[in-house]
DNA sequence: AACTATATTGATAATCAAAATCAATTAGGG
DNA sequence: CCCTAATTGATTTTGATTATCAATATAGTT
């Protein structure tokens, strides 16, 4: 998995003639190695503590550069946000999203997917993408 | 409808002990009037341009609480403007959004409704609302 | 109609995450 | 090692929304 990101990532670089360094490589290792989604901010802190010399703007720069390469995909939860998740290679996922917690559950319903693809072909649309996001109280927090 | 999103802001507000001004009774008038999704932005240079003297801030503020009386539910499609749409009584409904012309296509769906529902138990998550939007080109923008 | 307490307005400043700026630094081919 | 272009990071700017606050308007109460 891990060697799949850096692959693709090399070779994303390579195409657009990105120079290879250090802050990039310690960036791309920090953001494989999690298993959740993460706010640019909370990257930030995380990153900055263990390598103090790397700022806000290039792990800012960085993700976005991630994201267009491939690897990580941008998600928005509405709470003005950006967040980053391991871009999903073959399954789309959507997101239980708990509004007291912050806790983010992913799942995915191939009977949603081909509702929506119906949906879009009823009225003439060619769907680029889409996002479904439930908003509610986790399993922990109802209690 | 026009009556019935008057009354029940006039029920909201009687409740909440506000005052009828003159402001909130333009912009609620010119905001039933509407057939479509609109920003902040756009509302307010549409009713600025008719009543000079109302005020972005008010604009914003307004719509913000038309939202707490239940008559406009705030959509957010991820281009960081919030738009308003006329609350939605009885049938929810979701969203195509065209990337090309900003075009807006509404559409519901009990079988995806019912789906999200059972997830939800899966997870054992309590769902407070949801949102489901498909990108894309519309039939116009994709000739 | 005048008085009063409270809500509202509108101009402006503040906020906040993200993007742009730009001089200094670094990578990597020649 | 040199040179050019890419990259960095401190900082400023952006842009939409929200907060501030003095001035104004509202709705009871005399």
């Amino acid at each position: 998995m891990k060697e799949t990101g850096v692959r693709m990532f090399n070779e994303y670089a390579a195409g657009k003639g990105l120079k290879s360094t250090r802050q990039r490589d310690t960036i791309l290792e920090f953001f494989l190695s999690l298993d959740r989604h993460m706010s640019i901010e909370e990257l930030y802190l995380e990153i900055h503590q263990k390598f103090p010399k790397i700022g806000y703007a290039t792990v800012c720069r960085t993700m976005k550069l991630f994201a267009e390469a491939g690897i990580a995909l941008g998600v928005d939860f509405g709470d003005g946000q950006m967040r980053y998740e391991h871009s999903p290679r073959g399954q789309h996922h959507d997101h239980l999203v708990c509004t007291e917690c912050g806790a983010i559950i992913e799942f995915s319903n191939d009977t949603i997917e081909k509702l929506q693809d119906t949906i879009a072909r009823k009225h003439g649309f060619l769907i680029q993408s889409h996002r479904l996001e439930l908003y509610g109280l986790c399993a922990l927090c109802r209690k």
